[in-house]
DNA sequence: ATATTATTTTTACGCGCGCAAAATTTTAAT
DNA sequence: ATTAAAATTTTGCGCGCGTAAAAATAATAT
């Protein structure tokens, strides 16, 4: 750097402050020092650049499980808007394991970032060590919600979002029950069965709840086991069934079909099912999948916004601002 | 690193040396700083650890999709890998773009890392950008092959793997078609296409191809549009559709299912679908599609074991070792 | 016990930059 | 034109560590 700041005619620290922010130097600077980049093709250390800085451009990134789809689609776009942004984003996946999700604070800290977006896996979290993160970092949090934990958070409505579908699917036919893990790993498990009692009861119906067994996170595996099971015995004391996510769902229309069974609501079908989070291949199972749809989009610009606009104003907020989207309702044959 | 040096009684660069490398030192002042690590919890920082160093620990890993469940699972492979072997991996997704891909290439260029594992778009790559970065950092190719591109190749036979499908398709019905995109993003579409027609011609039958319009990578949408129209015009002059990856054949039997085609081997059935890549979801379409599975932990560990062989050896080796796994045949119900 | 060699530790230096304070230049106001 | 204020640039310093060469220690041989 000092030699390309000789090169331009410029002192050196003035270089450095058109890399932390170009338009932090004059504009007449500026072009001399655009100029000369031209010819000479420097660019700076990143090691030594963040050595010093008290805050880099670093932004932490971090989902329970790249290998499914929904959190694979939703780190992209929150990827995508960090890079916009001119941050640097660090997409870590804690592959499923609480453990891992600690590892990844912790080797966040060693990169110093300037914020952190975490999806986290809620009540399983080590709320402490989440905690203890965002005391040292500005921390927001998406998709699932901890008391008390991160500067911000941006979500789906669940409670918006399975009434919606809840009350179409009354209107439409029988009462839906529910399909869920007795021990969800998925972080929002747990606000969407309150949502599907509280949605019930205003709908003058009583809930039906089946919870099967099974951990880790091969959720169509379990859907499939489990609820053909339920299936084949019978056990489902409704023709409708709402499960709890659309993997869930997908794993119990491949045992429906294996069982000959039609599913839909056409008025030869014998079951109806539906989902949550309009999963990218819901559009293509058989039949294509009735879900709720997050809103992706919103939710990755909302959540990067809210922290860029927590980095500007570096004075904690007084208020943690909790934001949720409302779920679309996506009618397809499934139900 | 000074402080924690002299209270541990030993001089700084001996403890820098630990770090580096703990059996480095002598086993006595190993177990010095060990114990002075416990009570002064003390960690090197990694900015200034990677400023003077030839080589980092830093690990590129270079997938050209990651909302892909094959390239998501595969990349996490590779990443666990990393992290066993005691390295830093940096997963980077290219969203599908080639100019990304260049992107990704050149950030990593920044972090100097000791090696890097790519996963290349194949022929769409820039070619020349790969090539200048292989001269200066080792590179591992992966999934998709380039000549005279990385140090080395470790993949899955195309030609075994398409021709075991081939042959017991031949075998159990009628001979299979070809069914693929017109401009394939998928990097190893053509090596497929050439498989299937030497493995047709081996066979005494006449290969027999389809090729769609459409780009992009929401290959199920084109399989469900594209193969729609072909199987309601009732243009595959064959009852058996092999589709190029898996999910083109989701979105074929997704089309085959609104058509109320019967898919499967049965004496009832209308049609039969393959695929390749035995994708995640494979096992839960209706019906489950036969495909080829991949050795994804095998093609993972071998790309990374590869790579560390040439980290240590760092004379580039003079020959150029291509690793091919044989893909498994995995029937299921839709042929 | 001494000399020789291999190993480990220490000394000395510099990497490439951020940042605070001082010096300078520019802008605005009288 | 003169002066005060604001914006910009420069001076000076040090961050936390890696590394080569020198010094010290340990291991081995005579």
């Amino acid at each position: 750097m000092e030699e390309f700041a000789s090169l331009s005619g410029i002192s050196r620290p003035t270089v450095s402050k058109y890399f932390n922010d170009p338009d932090s130097v004059r504009a007449s600077t500026r072009a001399k020092i655009e100029a000369s980049l031209e010819k000479h093709d420097y660019q700076p250390n990143v090691f030594a650049m963040n050595q010093n800085r008290r805050t880099t451009k670093n932004i932490g990134v971090v989902v329970p499980n790249l290998a499914d789809p929904f959190f694979s689609e939703i780190g992209r776009r929150v990827e995508l808007a960090c890079i916009e942004a001119g941050y640097s984003p660090i997409l870590l996946s804690s592959h499923g394991s609480v453990a891992m999700e600690r590892d990844n604070l912790a080797s966040l800290r060693a990169l110093k970032p300037a914020g952190v977006l975490l999806a986290p896996f809620g009540r399983m979290s080590d709320k402490d060590a989440i905690q203890a993160f965002d005391d040292d970092f500005p921390l927001v949090l998406f998709d699932a919600n901890m008391e008390d934990v991160g500067q911000a958070f941006v979500g789906t409505d669940n409670a918006q979002s399975v009434d919606l579908m809840v009350e179409y699917l009354c209107r439409s036919g029988e009462a839906p029950c529910f399909f869920e893990m007795k021990s969800p790993t998925n972080p929002n498990a747990n606000k969407r069965h309150q949502a599907y009692v509280d949605s019930m009861e205003r709908h003058g119906e009583a809930p039906r709840i089946f919870q099967v067994s099974g951990d880790g996170w091969n959720f169509e595996e379990i859907g499939n086991t489990e609820g053909g099971q339920l299936l084949s015995s019978d056990a489902f004391t409704t023709n409708t069934i709402l499960c709890s996510n659309d993997r869930l769902a997908i794993g119990v229309l491949s045992a429906a079909y294996g069982l000959g069974l039609r599913v839909g609501h056409g008025a030869d079908c014998d079951i109806r099912v539906a989902g949550h989070d309009d999963h990218p291949f819901a559009r293509f199972t058989c039949p294509p999948l009735t879900t709720i749809a997050q809103d992706y989009e919103a939710i990755a610009n909302r959540a990067v916004s809210d922290l860029f606009a927590m980095l500007e104003t570096d004075s904690p907020h007084s208020t943690r601002p909790e934001t949720t989207f409302d779920g679309r309702l996506i009618m397809r044959d499934s139900a």
